[in-house]
DNA sequence: TTTAGTTTTCATTTATTTTTGAAACTTCAA
DNA sequence: TTGAAGTTTCAAAAATAAATGAAAACTAAA
């Protein structure tokens, strides 16, 4: 396989393997592309590489930057916006885990346990319905703190070193 | 709030989360009834409780049990068949991980490994497209041990009892 | 067998999500 | 100011995913 194939393969499959995982199929190619670019690439760019529209790569973009994933660069000289991703991609994970956190995580918890607030607590299933909420919450709970550690060890140097492991 | 109310709300929001996650709606849907159903229910059931078609119950039954993630029983002197869910929350976590690992990340593995054996390693930019697939596939393995131990903690005891704690 | 009850399949229809593209808006140099 | 270059918006169109329902295929009792 030659590189131009590998990356076009690339930026494919990531476009395949993001809809599976809930996330729209263009917005995972601009990040795979940006990922493998050397430089910072226009909108233009991305248009014709990936053979979208203007509306589709700005809207798109506009949710990247909103995920934390993509940056806006300025050009000396340039009047056009340029953008890049950040290639760590250790630190494309946290970022990930941290906002999938914030905007699904938090309001499951919230859910769960406004669910818990039922009235009717001796009615015939209420505990069982209460059980498996409590399971639930419980268990989200222990996910929400073990992510907050991986975050953490972003941000920390102490437990970056111990879970250098893992980089 | 009332026990039915919440039932409802909690099978509702369910569906959301799961459309999030890249999981059909009404898959999710059926799963969070079986959840809350303290005794296994038939496919008229699932179809009366949440409105749908005698086909997509059918088929995401299918789906569901292919996850591994609801059971077929038979009831003595029944002609219909039943259905109940697993209610051990654990368990259907370590479920779900382990399916979606075989079907997502073993699969991405596989196409990283591929794209690292491209011809021309000398091209212009071909160093850094393959330093990152390479960083996207260690992190990827790393992810996958840490689930394998994650997993086998259901299935050993030793484990079992040193990651108690998250439970 | 036959047949009534039940489950499964899948071509069509419906709903949802994504993309387009042209107009509106912004920005900045002349 | 003006207008050319660039960006953003969003209603409508296209693409994709999911649901329907009727026919086919099972299954077990009569």
């Amino acid at each position: 396989m030659r590189l131009e194939e590998a990356k076009q393969q690339f930026i494919n499959s990531w476009g395949a393997f993001g809809t599976q995982w809930g996330i729209n199929r263009t917005m995972a190619q601009i990040h795979a592309l940006l990922l493998i670019s050397t430089e910072a690439i226009t909108q233009d760019d991305i248009m014709e590489q990936l053979s979208i529209s203007r509306g589709n790569v700005n809207m798109n973009i506009r949710d990247l930057i909103g995920w934390g994933l993509i940056d806006r660069v300025v050009v000396q000289g340039e009047r056009k916006e340029y953008f890049t991703a950040d290639k760590d991609i250790w630190k494309v994970a946290t970022q990930i885990i941290k906002e999938r956190k914030k905007r699904e995580l938090d309001p499951m918890l919230k859910l769960l346990s406004n669910l818990e607030n039922i009235e009717d607590k001796k009615e015939k299933g209420a505990k069982e319905f209460l059980q498996v909420v409590g399971d639930i919450k419980k268990l989200s709970k222990h996910a929400d703190s073990l992510l907050d550690v991986m975050i953490k060890a972003e941000e920390n140097k102490f437990i970056g070193a111990v879970l250098k492991i893992f980089k």
